[in-house]
DNA sequence: TTTTTTTTGTTGCAACCGCAACAAAAAAAT
DNA sequence: ATTTTTTTGTTGCGGTTGCAACAAAAAAAA
């Protein structure tokens, strides 16, 4: 649990007296099953444990389309969704353990002496960092070409680790789905930035090629 | 001041005595000012009262790139930027005026009995608006072709607006850096989609067309 | 009102990219 | 250790899109 983001800097006891005082229910679900539904008026919060979950909007044929996906440590519900007026609803997309709780109990919480800064803190901190990620996966996006996208993203990740040679932190496969392009053409893009002596590239480690 | 979402449900004496009790400072930029530099070690925040202000990148070649832009109502600053480590600025993109704080200064006035719970639900709603905002450009922008991200744009705001006739809230021009596409290839794609009898478009009046 | 700037609309062309389909390699599961 | 699943690597083809360049319309500024 302390490994939890919004957790960060906190006792053992001091998530303890949380949940209690939060008046946290912790629940496991199995892959496809329901976790919230009629987000819109509720003011449950979730905040994802273990596993992964998807918001998903339901259009008024049925069919389910997925919005966004929650991961370990991610805040999801009512308060933390969108604008628009239809049906959303919180499922599993694998096994996994939502610690629940309620929107005005958690600003409530932040009058607590003990941890209340903490956490206080530990949520925006969460927010803040999803902002980063989404900026980061927009700038990428914004990109024309597959190989300035690529070479963004191998920037970012040179930036990050402050080394030309970096290992990906993730599959070509889902490099290719972050990136939002065919994953042939962008492998046929690798080995054209390969050709023209840019990048090096074995398996998942990159190396960028000053000259 | 009222209408900048941060001060959200706030009176003007609440407003007030946010100011003088978080120690803030207004102040105004020309275009091109530099607002903040050295962002990295900064706990000074930033929320925009007026214009419009852009985060940029100084690489070691001095090469200015923008990272992201802030508007009316926005909050920046070093605690919600990046991970990386390189030099962030931030500087005036138009006439602006800016309203200062120092970030432990907004945590600990969440304690304040009258304004402190309303402030810190306004900051979080200002942060998840902008994460939804976000998420929406980042559903459009995963849309392979031009046709799926005016489609998918088009939905978006069909729902917003619960009708299937809508205005577009921006100039094709701006719509087309939204969608990080071509101007002309747009252009042309709208011009299919109205022959395809899927849109109609006059100006920035879209109907989209079931049958 | 006139001038200037921005936006819209259009087209040819070449490069780019998505798609389909497949084989080999690697990783994960049994 | 063997089977199954996932990932990687490759290619031809045709549709899509970025680019350049321009004219007309609309909006904003003078």
């Amino acid at each position: 649990m302390e490994n939890i983001g919004i957790f960060y800097n906190l006792t053992s006891n001091d998530i303890e007296d949380i949940i209690k005082t939060l008046k946290c229910r912790k629940l496991s679900f199995k892959k496809g099953m329901t976790i919230m539904s009629n987000l819109k008026r509720s003011n449950e919060i979730g905040i994802v444990l273990d596993g992964e979950v998807s918001l998903v909007r339901i259009d008024f044929y049925g069919t389910l389309s997925n919005v966004s996906t929650y991961y370990i440590g991610d805040i999801f519900g009512g308060k933390f969704s969108d604008d628009s007026n239809e049906e959303l609803s919180i499922i599993a997309s694998k096994q996994s353990t939502i610690l629940f709780t309620d929107y005005n109990q958690l600003i409530k919480g932040q009058l607590n002496k003990t941890w209340g800064e903490q956490l206080n803190e530990n949520i925006m901190e969460q927010l803040v960092s999803k902002i980063n990620n989404y900026n980061t996966r927009i700038e990428v996006l914004t990109k024309k070409t597959i190989r300035d996208k690529l070479l963004e993203y191998f920037h970012i990740l040179e930036k990050r680790t402050s080394s030309t040679s970096f290992m990906l932190p993730m599959t070509l496969t889902a490099l290719s789905e972050y990136l939002a392009v065919d994953r042939s053409a962008m492998q046929r893009e690798l080995k054209n930035l390969k050709q023209d002596g840019i990048i090096e590239i074995n398996g998942k480690r990159v190396t960028l090629i000053y000259r």
